[in-house]
DNA sequence: ATGTTCCGTAACAAGATGTGTTACATAACC
DNA sequence: GGTTATGTAACACATCTTGTTACGGAACAT
């Protein structure tokens, strides 16, 4: 696979577990995602340690929200993922003895960290209730009848 | 391998090329970059291609700056090197249905091009000839006698 | 109690990509 | 023609995300 898709996915379902009552299975979500049952339990698992999802075993179990998604902002799934590496592109070797690719690896950690600031900031400063609110404009611009709906 | 190390590889041996008179052959510059010389010819032939190198076949040949670094910005290389995927995280699909999907998709899109803007921006304001003057700056605080030198 | 429905997790396959390596063709200079 | 180079195809390898199978454990239904 090319990059990690898994912050996109959490921020569909989670957005998708608001807006529907109850809880949902790894299966439904699973078919959300156009995934396995599997692959979703095990990158909701990080969700659920951080305490933004509850998962119930056994009959009428699923997955549910542990807190409105006012209080879940980018940067915490992004966090709850592992702090996934942001960047494709990195150093030849991390602590060079060469002089010269000391001087590369500062110039170019100089500008990863620039623009890692900047996305990580961005993140801390969107919450997932942001996200849901410009579904909420989406969906009303495309039906006549406005209303908490989804296109699944 | 875990990202794309070709940008960082690239400045390193272009300072090197600046700071050694006459040509360099592949299998010298794989030394310098602990690696094959079919990688280097491999990954130079984008910037031969842009006409930031030059290379000559048969005895006495090899590879040479075909202009200043003060010429060359890192943005050039990267774009010599194919403009590759800068972010390890995207999006799980690139034209959903979804209508949730499409508000994560815009959300971190939103956050993906301005991160990516930064680091563009950056990579265009700075040439191979600053990061070869920051080597030099070091090396002067290695050393008594300043010069032009490398560790290779 | 037993079966069904869930999650939890280990184990392994698949696909993609950067990299390493071998092999061979081609060109330039001795 | 022989030597020294690059150019390039072909294939192996390592790593990582994702997909899949398998099985264990917990909760609920009957």
């Amino acid at each position: 696979m090319r990059h990690d898709s898994r912050l996109s996915r959490m921020l569909h379902v989670l957005i998708h577990m608001d807006r529907h009552d109850g809880s949902a299975t790894s299966e439904v979500i699973a078919r959300m995602l156009n995934t396995n049952p599997v692959v979703v339990r095990r990158t909701m698992a990080g969700l659920r340690e951080q305490g933004y999802v509850h998962s119930v075993k056994g009959h009428g179990g699923g997955w549910t929200l542990s807190r409105p998604l006012e209080q879940i902002s980018l940067l915490d799934i992004h966090r709850a993922l592992g702090s996934p590496e942001v960047f494709a592109i990195g150093l030849a070797i991390d602590h060079p003895t060469c002089l010269v690719e000391q001087s590369v690896n500062a110039a170019l950690q100089d500008a990863f960290a620039e623009a890692e600031a900047i996305l990580i900031s961005r993140f801390g400063n969107v919450t997932i209730a942001d996200v849901a609110r410009d579904f909420d404009d989406r969906f009303q611009r495309s039906t006549e009848k406005p209303g908490p709906g989804s296109c699944h």
